[in-house]
DNA sequence: CGCATTACATACTGATTGTTATGGAAAAAA
DNA sequence: TTTTTTCCATAACAATCAGTATGTAATGCG
């Protein structure tokens, strides 16, 4: 732990708040096209001020991604938590709305899953990687749905999920081309009434 | 028509397979990430060239969408000459898979609406223009499908519309992040499964 | 106080971006 | 052939990119 190493001269910015910046502008412009100087004018810091507090842009992006998933990704473990599959997919289809419509429109993950296409770009991985872990546990939801009883038709699990993460990632593509929030929520409305059973 | 004034050198490349190349490359990498080096190298030609035949990197990027659209997306007419509803959709989603999954992964359209976000941007007004057209053309057809009768419930025509969108593009999304095909037609499988309707 | 340590501010680095100026090569028109 | 027009090849352009070297200001420790 290297908490209060408090010698010499102390930060004259608060390292949390500059983090939630830099994930805003991360948000709206995705990876790539964040630059350093967008980034350092939104922070309301200097460059070598990025770099001692948080290593480099790269790692500055892992940990505002740290940052989104734990203030903006809550309600990914409130869907789980849902009784029936459909109420999974409820919460999950209206928290992305909520979540995508508040600050910046767009999905973060999406957009930097699509934005930084580049080469090796570990960023890729890590987004990925990410999101993938979600996956599996909303797979493992709908698993436990079917065992459950929760659907009226027959459905695989892996099917239902992607499916639904189809919608989602729709939603958010949408989102970013600017679609107002109530034609989005006709949207999660729509498959909501066509969801197989309960 | 500027066919043939053929005073001066002629050319020693062909530009329909450039501009072929270069589609190649926008859609592999977006717009911005696709650099003058990626595109001369892919097409085969010098910079100099590049800028007398096509104007600049946004002209070039423009004709190589009209290419795309003329060539890649002509199941999109054929969907619109779909009996119903249902097939309409049918023949969006397996269309759709059946571009992406061709030669590169994910939809040009979904990736050139995302990866550049940078300011201004008429490209991204540009693509979003053309996907516009399609949706107003879909939207049309399934208001048609509803005065058919084509829907066993009450739907309405934007909605029922970016909903299938929202699948399309989370389709696209999935296919970007290498997302197998077999996988991809299990979406549209189950968006058919679900299908209110004929 | 003096010293060590850390952060800030300015300005720079080398690489890459899209775009273009310059000079020579090739082919039709004179 | 000479002229004219268009193309290709090389190399440069200014701007921007991520990342740093350097010097100074501010703090805690002795």
């Amino acid at each position: 732990m290297e908490k209060t190493a408090t010698r010499g001269r102390p930060r004259e910015f608060d390292t949390d708040e500059a983090l939630a910046a830099a994930l805003q502008v991360f948000w709206s412009k995705g990876y790539d096209a964040a630059s350093l100087t967008d980034l350092t004018e939104a922070m309301g810091i200097t460059r070598p001020s990025l770099y001692a507090a948080f290593g480099n842009k790269e790692a500055l992006f892992k940990q505002a991604l740290d940052l989104y998933e734990s203030e903006k990704l809550a309600y990914v473990q409130s869907a789980l938590d849902a009784p029936t599959a459909r109420t999974v997919a409820e919460r999950l289809l209206f928290g992305n709305i909520a979540n995508i419509t508040s600050d910046c429109p767009g999905c973060l993950g999406v957009i930097a899953s699509m934005t930084c296409n580049g080469d090796q770009s570990s960023i890729r991985e890590h987004v990925q990687q990410r999101a993938e872990t979600s996956r599996q546990a909303i797979m493992a939801r709908m698993q436990r749905a079917i065992d459950d009883g929760d659907f009226n038709v027959a459905v695989e699990a892996e099917a239902i999920t992607r499916y639904l993460s189809a919608v989602f990632q729709g939603i958010a593509v949408q989102a970013g081309q600017g679609v107002p929030r109530e034609e989005l929520q006709k949207i999660a409305e729509a498959t909501l009434a066509l969801w197989p059973g309960r």
